[in-house]
DNA sequence: CACTTGACCTGTCCGC
DNA sequence: TGCGGACAGGTCAAGT
């Protein structure tokens, strides 16, 4: 589900709303998601004060001030909603969150983490295919993933010249395959694939190496664009993403091409295709984004 | 090494 | 309304 701008979202809102928080109890059903020794829960986590909350490609990392963290992979259906029941007492019917009050947890609620104030943030996920682990924040930069992972798009070193370079290593890939690859760079999924091709005029299934320098730089800026412009307007919910407060992001209604297949191109007027390249489901106008032989 | 495909799960939607 | 199959925003492991 969620990329760099939901991700992105969802840290913001934990940011403001669970920093200083001292987690009172926690509670999981599901191993497999969140497989940590029980006593590491104990020593580590219960008791422990909310330090930081921040984020690396799509991964969150949760800092604790045990000097551990809960490092949070959302997958594909993941959700961090945070709950303050003070709220409901405070504002009454009609908050924003009364409605989660009485949703959460849900049967998708894989952990619980309750603070002593009395809210509550829930790991939800459907699918199971996210995770959640625990441990010595200073080793979260060793774990294989970390290691490996590109530069951030929106980083202010983060040059068009290493886009260039780095996505040459590709050179044999079709495009959009390179652009979901994390090692390229980090943070784009299907959504931001398609609508930063469509905004370079390339087609997703052109090999890498038949886009011009050029066209890989107008790239490199439409990826920092949709970026920047999800992340103002909350990220995608295409179906299940909501931020920190429950919340949907409102950038599909922005969208060019994603999910809009049978609707005219905003820029030729052609209606926009949903055909399948690197084994994702890509929208195309079919106009604008011709393969380069 | 570079590249592609299938597996991991649950839920929903679409065609018969 | 029921049922099978395809599909869903991400990443790995295993295959070529």
């Amino acid at each position: 589900m969620p990329e760099l701008p939901e991700v992105e979202t969802v840290r913001r809102g934990l940011e403001r709303l669970i920093i200083n928080k001292i987690v009172k109890a926690e509670q999981h059903d599901w191993p497999k998601g969140f497989p940590n020794a029980e006593n590491d829960v104990a020593v580590f986590l219960k008791g422990a004060t909310i330090t930081d909350v921040r984020r690396r490609a799509k991964v969150l990392m949760i800092d604790l001030s045990t000097d551990y963290s809960l490092v949070v992979h959302l997958k594909m259906t993941g959700q961090l909603v945070y709950v303050n029941p003070k709220d409901h007492e405070r504002f009454g019917a009609g908050h924003p969150n009364d409605s989660l009050i009485n949703q959460l947890p849900d049967k998708s609620t894989r952990v619980t983490l309750s603070f002593t104030d009395g809210s509550a943030l829930y790991f939800n996920d459907q699918r199971k295919f996210g995770w959640m682990r625990l441990m010595p924040t200073i080793e979260i930069p060793n774990i294989d993933f970390m290691q490996k992972v590109g530069p951030e798009p929106l980083s202010d070193e983060f040059t068009p010249q290493e886009f260039i370079q780095r996505i040459g290593r590709r050179k044999n890939s079709v495009i959009k395959a390179a652009l979901l690859d994390q090692t390229v760079l980090a943070g784009i999924g299907n959504i931001y694939a398609d609508e930063s091709l469509w905004g370079a005029k390339i087609h997703p299934s052109t090999l890498v190496k038949n886009v011009s320098d050029t066209k890989l730089a107008t790239l490199f800026h439409e990826i920092q664009y949709v970026l920047a412009l999800s992340i103002e307007k909350g990220g995608s919910t295409d179906r299940n993403y909501v931020n920190a407060e429950g919340k949907r992001g409102s950038y599909i209604d922005f969208a060019r091409v994603f999910r809009r297949e049978g609707q005219p191109c905003p820029r030729c007027g052609t209606i926009i295709i949903k055909t399948r390249v690197a084994g994702r489901g890509t929208h195309i106008c079919e106009k604008c984004q011709k393969v380069v032989e």
